[in-house]
RNA sequence: GGGCGCGUAGCUCAGUCGGCUAGAGCGGUUGCCUUACAAGCAAUAGGUCAGGGGUUCGAGUCCCUUCGCGCCCACCA
């Protein structure tokens, strides 16, 4: 605070039009949002910033959780720390892959060469894509990505992101790839990456396993079959199953070893309808009497649940699903030649849904099918960017271990999540609830093409077939690597799938294998070690509640292994943006609501009001109602600030030895007191409370201080008059300023009118020295004083008369009217009173009694 | 089946350690061209704090319970 005096270059007419526009370009031209990298670790206030999904279109639930953290950003930066707050862009796997599908009418097919030339068709055919090659398809998803990127990042600077856009990563560039694979390969050497072959769930549609994180529930029609089995004497075993399809898959049934119905069947056989192969009947805890008739079939592999009976019970594999979703043509053991076969042969080819349909024929035929299935509706695993319910398929796959094996890992995973700080904090439940339920290890390889390739070879023995068990991998210096276009060190090019020579691995990790990274990526981990340290562990991860499973939880797991600590000391989980029939939007619903033409329509600082009136994992509906709040207080920020300015005058000074007046120190008593309050909140990521704390005081400020002191400052011969022009500066001074975090454009034009530089580089205000000013100042003064007023206000109100009506007295009475002594000049003249009385009275409610005069005498 | 959150004015929401007569904004109503702001200002009506029970001098707040809404996890014949 300086007891400087002040010029002022406010306008005639002040207007929110074009100030976005403006102060972008100033901001960008003198840094103020750089990140000082001279600041040692514990004066950095670092953000793991959420990298959006450049291929998606940006919508207002966006807006909303990075406003947020945005006015967090604001206030560190404002508190004296050196925000590290960069942007990524997550261009990685499936979602661009889409994209560039449906926007240039192509489709990857690995089995074609390169063409330099290819150029993309002028008018895409969605119904016809072109195929072309893997590289050529890659090209095109840099391209795409580049595009989006642009527009991604002139919208958030457009909502005022106070982001260093120095800093800025893409989830796809050649330094996430390096981490991704350096990350892979530690992980490798160390235990915790590692191959196997096994049964996995499969997407039939992309053609690639997904895992557990990726799956979601959905309820779909089914219906129960009931189908006879036959012991060796003949008699029918009745089983019921959703799944008669998978017939041919049948290894054995199953039931609890308790189930009084089924002990004499223990441990014998019995042979499945149509095919006539002999399976198993077999005890496991997992069966479960009260379903169907209490005995299962377990097919390889119709379920997760039939996989644990197949790896518990060691029974035999019959697979007939293949990658397609299609029965596959090779017929499983024990059903390769005669009737069984020729049975088989009617499935061959076909899809799940028309395989039911002519099983159901042939178990009719056979008449073993009882009576008519009974139509359900159950829970099925989908992918959950997936429209095909996922199939088991046995293949090769990387895995890094995340606890779903090992008790101790997911121990000390769990004792991460205690040691986060959560805001709100009961979303660790979900973090908990999470681990403790995983049941396997994280599945980290994709059957896709834009993606992290695996940094792997195998060498090909005399046959030609990969030695899966001594991979062959690249120096950490070489990385990025595609093992695709390059020859791992010892081989050369022509060497690549000749028998002796090397094969790459095909598949490319899981987008969550990348981002999972972000932290160590935009901290320039092994890359930058000087920035490392002066930014990681970071402070702050802010993301949605739905990826508390997969990328809050995998960045966990990564750093845990990596770095042998939290990513984050703080994570801070947003809620849902519903739309204003208080329905979740997304996507599929086809209510997202883009946020560009609310930013045109209301301005971006009234649309971050909006969103800052969101606390962190609250869901808020979208309202319209409240931009229109916030562009009015945007406006009345101007209005009020171009008024104390012109009310001040030129050349008028902030000097806190001038505020004598005990109004004035009221007035600055109780800012002190909002200051304390909003910083606390923010300092504690409660941005909510800021905002609303500081409104509150800014419209009291408005509605009455302002109005009672106007006419004394215009008085710019006594001291009374200089207290209230210093104490009105002094205030608008901290207003700008605590308002800065959410309203970054109105708040920097107003700024601009009487400061030199950014309101965003300056210090926060600080309580203390307002409390100084304030010396003895009891905001009761101001509080009781504008009670009074009111109440005058309201009786000119009911009398239906101007507020600029003059009064002929007004009698206060009561046992606080001596907090009005001192202001009752300025009481006098903003109501209009002629005369004041002042009537103690000791343990007695104010009352106020105005005197009006009478109507003939108001003509 | 296990768990989490929510339910306060017509609407959207605050309400912090249990403590004045339960608050705000929007919307409604009644007025006001008032020397910053009519895209403004002033005033005003509107409440069984989901229901029931309990603890307490005192409960919107703590405990039990019922109902409703939303979500997470698990199950998946």
């Amino acid at each position: 605070m300086t007891n400087r005096s002040h010029s002022f270059r406010m306008p005639d007419k002040p207007s929110l039009d074009g100030i976005e526009a403006k102060w972008v370009d100033v901001w960008d031209e003198s840094g103020v949002y750089h990140f000082d990298r001279t600041a040692g670790r514990e004066d950095v206030f670092s953000i793991d910033t959420p990298p959006p999904t450049v291929s998606g279109s940006l919508h207002i639930g966006h807006v909303f959780s990075y406003t947020h953290t945005d006015t967090v950003a604001r206030f560190q930066r404002m508190n004296g720390k050196a925000v590290f707050y960069p942007m990524g862009w997550d261009d990685n796997g499936l979602p661009t892959e889409r994209r560039v599908q449906n926007y240039y009418g192509v489709r990857c097919d690995p089995s074609i060469p390169y063409d330099p030339d290819f150029q993309p068709p002028a008018k895409p055919d969605p119904k016809r894509q072109i195929p072309i090659s893997r590289r050529n398809f890659i090209e095109l998803c840099d391209i795409l990505t580049a595009e989006d990127e642009k527009v991604f990042e002139s919208i958030w600077r457009r909502l005022g992101l106070s982001v260093d856009w120095r800093h800025t990563y893409a989830t796809i560039d050649d330094t996430s790839r390096a981490a991704a694979q350096r990350a892979f390969l530690r992980n490798l050497a160390r235990g915790e990456a590692y191959m196997a072959e096994a049964p996995t769930l499969w997407d039939v549609t992309f053609r690639t396993a997904v895992a557990q994180a990726e799956l979601e529930d959905r309820e779909r029609p089914s219906a129960y079959h009931k189908v006879a089995f036959h012991k060796a004497d003949g008699s029918p075993v009745h089983i019921e199953t959703t799944r008669p399809e998978l017939l041919p898959a049948c290894v054995a049934l199953v039931a609890h070893p308790d189930d009084e119905r089924y002990q004499d069947l223990f441990g014998s056989t019995v042979t499945t309808p149509v095919f006539g192969v002999e399976v198993p009947v077999k005890a496991h805890r997992l069966a479960d009497p009260e379903k169907g008739s209490g005995i299962a079939m377990i097919c390889t592999f119709g379920d997760t649940t039939d996989v644990t009976w197949w790896r518990e019970l060691q029974l035999e594999t019959r697979p007939i699903i293949g990658w397609d979703g299609r029965i596959m043509a090779d017929a499983p053991q024990g059903l390769r030649e005669g009737a069984a076969r020729e049975a088989y042969d009617k499935l061959v080819g076909a899809t799940v849904h028309t395989a039911r349909e002519r099983m159901v024929g042939m178990l009719g035929e056979s008449g073993d099918l009882v009576g008519e299935p009974t139509p359900i509706t159950h829970p099925v695993k989908f992918y959950e960017k997936g429209d095909k319910p996922l199939e088991v398929v046995t293949t090769r796959q990387w895995y890094i271990r995340n606890g779903g094996r090992d008790e101790d890992l997911r121990d000390e995973l769990l004792e991460r999540g205690r040691e986060l700080v959560w805001h709100p904090d009961h979303m660790r439940q979900r973090y908990e609830n999470w681990v403790e339920g995983l049941n396997s290890d994280w599945l980290i390889s994709r059957q896709r093409f834009f993606g992290v390739p695996f940094p792997v070879w195998y060498p090909l023995d005399g046959d030609g077939n990969p030695r899966y068990d001594e991979p062959l991998v690249p120096a950490e210096d070489q990385l990025p690597v595609d093992p695709s276009s390059q020859a791992p060190d010892g081989y050369t090019e022509d060497q690549r799938g000749l028998p002796g020579g090397f094969t790459g691995d095909p598949d490319v990790m899981d987008t969550w294998a990348t981002s999972s990274l972000s932290p160590q990526i935009a901290s320039g981990w092994e890359r930058d070690q000087d920035l490392f340290e002066r930014v990681f562990p970071m402070d702050f991860r802010p993301q949605g509640q739905d990826i508390i499973r997969t990328w809050l939880f995998s960045t966990v797991v990564r750093a845990h292994l990596e770095n042998g600590s939290l990513p984050w000391s703080t994570t801070g989980i947003s809620g849902w943006i519903l739309d204003p029939d208080r329905k979740k939007m997304s996507k599929s619903k086809g209510n997202v609501v883009t946020p560009i033409a609310m930013l045109e329509k209301y301005s971006s600082d009234a649309v971050r009001y909006w969103a800052a009136n969101g606390r962190l994992g609250t869901d808020t509906a979208l309202d319209e109602g409240q931009m229109k709040v916030g562009r009015r207080l945007s406006i009345k920020i101007l209005n009020a600030s171009k008024f104390v300015m012109s009310v001040a005058g030129e050349g008028a000074a902030s000097d806190p030895a001038q505020v004598t007046e005990p109004l004035d120190r009221a007035m600055l008593a109780a800012l002190a007191e909002v200051v304390e309050e909003a910083g606390t909140a923010f300092a504690n990521f409660d941005h909510t409370r800021a905002l609303e704390r500081t409104e509150r005081f800014f419209w009291d400020f408005c509605d009455d201080y302002l109005e009672l002191v106007k006419a004394r400052a215009y008085d710019t011969e006594s001291p009374e008059g200089a207290s209230a022009r210093s104490a009105l500066l002094i205030a608008l001074g901290a207003l700008h300023r605590l308002f800065a975090p959410f309203l970054p454009f109105v708040t920097e034009e107003v700024w601009s009118w009487w400061q030199d530089g950014s309101v965003h580089g300056q210090a926060w205000p600080s309580a203390a020295e307002y409390r100084t000013v304030a010396a003895d100042g009891d905001p009761a003064v101001l509080a009781v004083t504008a009670e009074v007023l009111r109440d005058v206000r309201r009786a000119k109100s009911e009398a239906k008369l101007s507020m600029r009506a003059e009064v002929e007295r007004v009698r206060v009475a009561g046992d606080r009217v001596e907090a009005v002594r001192s202001a009752v000049g300025d009481l006098s003249a903003a109501g209009r009173a002629a005369a004041i009385d002042l009537e103690p009275v000791e343990g007695k409610e104010l009352t106020v009694e105005v005197t009006l005069p009478e109507p003939e005498e108001q003509q």
